[in-house]
DNA sequence: AGTGCCGGGAG
DNA sequence: CTCCCGGCACT
């Protein structure tokens, strides 16, 4: 996970080059060597050097010649048919043109940047960001045109500071461009991703380095909210939709109380995943850093409302209110609301971005679903069609039958039941994480036995059907979760004990028989 | 006793 | 996941 984060930001911007070259290079160490020793090192040590490296090497063949073309570099250079050691005095990055000096007769020449040798293969520090962005590029010569004037006296000085001038130039950035701003803040991102990996010295060298950042940093962590986000949310979602699903639904409600007020309060996700490796340990500091600058709104999902509220109270009034209406059935109104709003982390000063945070982090959502969802199945997968396609005329019984149950065919019901239920689930509840999908699933059996005797029903007597399925549920839940046993003739009895092969799967499992529904 | 099928185990 | 079966509920 640390290692995707770290090469996406890598490819986004170079602020990887940016965070290690200053403290890394600061100290007028030569570039080239200090590098280059470095840098296996460092790559090991984290991944955003990994990927500046790619940059330094993709960036090398345009840029090879000028990119690292500074001030009082060493070059060679033809002249008179021979090559000659020359110090750069100036690089005229639009004409791609550069002045150097020569060292062996005293006076400048211009040159094509192409013809221009490095005097040693540099991996250029920084000037990965030189490439990605003009203006920095600019700008680390924006005093270059000064000095050239007084070439003469600039080359001596840059001759005796020629090691320096490298990292002098690159670390130059003082102005704050937007794209400073912007690899700032990715720096500090990427610094904190790539510390967080050792938690021995994760907390010191966050603080240090995010305190010249710190706004910026905030900033990241806000605007890549969704990133970053819904990265970690989604990711989150696998990990704690992993082990949460993992564990048995039933708990969930019980405990839903907890889980919901640590979802909701603390969003912090280090509690859980202390013990766990890398990629959960990356994504303590994002939470903590939320934390601070962003507020959970709530986002009614109903088609072209999009109503957003603050507190969960308040949006699910609306959805009640406003698109449930107050039924009499409260029972399943109040379960229903929670599938018609989203949670969403919004800047506090910022009004809330629809697109971006509608994606709402499926960990955060489950807790609500499962908080409130009281162990009533039946209701649930019905309330949640309603919506989507208009009520279907045949009252609660078509109510309770998805429309994607009708479809399945008795014979192979059974088989298909696990893959059918699952997709459905989920394509009913849209928005809604897989956890809290999943966990109805197993409450859903009923369901299922009941939409499929439905299916057959369809080519029996309603009254009976209508009957049964109305009363099936109330029944069942005294009896255990016994299934009525049908009146219908099963595969046994149609075909005897010795064509067993001839039964539906179902029956030769022993499970309820599909091919002869009751 | 016969039947239907849930829950769970084995591979 | 498929396949199987113990064991229970029901007839």
């Amino acid at each position: 996970m640390a290692s995707v984060l770290s090469r996406r930001l890598g490819k986004r911007s170079l602020l990887g080059a940016r965070i290690s070259a200053p403290p890394l290079l600061g100290d007028g160490v030569l570039v080239t060597t200090q590098v280059s020793s470095l840098q296996p090192e460092l790559s090991k040590a984290s991944s955003p050097l990994a990927s500046y490296e790619e940059q330094a090497e993709e960036s090398t063949n345009q840029n090879q010649n000028w990119l690292a073309l500074q001030p009082g570099q060493k070059v060679y250079v033809f002249y008179n048919g021979q090559e000659n050691a020359g110090l750069v005095d100036h690089h005229d990055p639009m004409s791609n043109e550069v002045k150097v000096l020569l060292l062996e007769h005293g006076f400048h020449i211009c040159r094509k940047a192409k013809e221009v040798r490095l005097a040693e293969v540099q991996i250029p520090p920084l000037p990965a960001l030189e490439m990605d962005h003009a203006t920095p590029t600019t700008m680390g010569y924006s005093t270059v045109p000064v000095a050239m004037e007084q070439c003469p006296t600039t080359a001596p000085i840059a001759t005796a500071s020629a090691p320096r001038s490298v990292s002098r130039n690159i670390d130059v950035p003082k102005r704050k461009s937007d794209a400073a701003v912007d690899m700032d803040e990715m720096m500090a991102a990427m610094v904190l991703t790539s510390l967080s990996c050792s938690p021995v010295v994760q907390s010191p060298p966050n603080s240090d380095t995010s305190i010249p950042v710190s706004q910026a940093a905030c900033d990241v962590w806000k605007e890549s909210g969704d990133m970053s986000d819904g990265g970690s949310s989604t990711t989150s979602g696998h990990w704690s939709g992993g082990s949460g699903i993992s564990t048995p639904s039933p708990p969930h409600s019980e405990a839903s109380p907890k889980y919901t007020s640590e979802a909701f309060s603390s969003p912090r996700a280090d509690d859980g995943f202390e013990t766990d490796s890398d990629p959960f340990v990356f994504e303590e500091p994002a939470p903590r850093k939320r934390k601070n600058s962003v507020k959970v709104m709530y986002k009614c999902l109903w088609p072209s409302c999009g109503k957003v509220l603050r507190s969960i109270v308040g949006i699910k009034r609306h959805v009640k209110t406003q698109h449930l209406g107050d039924g009499a059935n409260s029972d399943q109104r109040k379960r229903e609301e929670d599938f018609y709003y989203t949670e969403m982390q919004v800047k506090e000063e910022a009004p809330p971005e629809p697109t971006g945070t509608v994606a709402s982090p499926p960990s955060e959502s489950s807790p609500i679903i499962i908080q409130q969802a009281p162990p009533k199945p039946e209701t649930l997968v019905p309330e949640q069609a309603t919506p989507l396609e208009p009520p279907l005329a045949s009252s609660a019984l078509s109510q309770s039958a998805p429309s994607s149950f009708w479809h399945i065919q008795a014979d192979h019901a059974y088989q298909a039941l696990p893959s059918i239920q699952i997709p459905v689930s989920p394509h009913i509840f849209t928005s809604i994480s897989w956890a809290a999908a999943t966990s109805t699933i197993p409450t859903l059996s009923p369901v299922r036995s009941r939409s499929l005797s439905f299916s057959e029903q369809q080519q029996q007597p309603p009254p009976i059907l209508k009957s049964h399925l109305i009363v099936a549920s109330p029944p069942r839940a005294p009896s255990g979760t016994r299934k009525v046993r049908g009146e219908a003739k099963k595969c046994r009895k149609v075909y005897g004990i010795e064509h067993r092969d001839q039964w539906c799967t179902a029956c030769r499992w022993k499970k309820a028989c599909q091919r002869f529904l009751d």
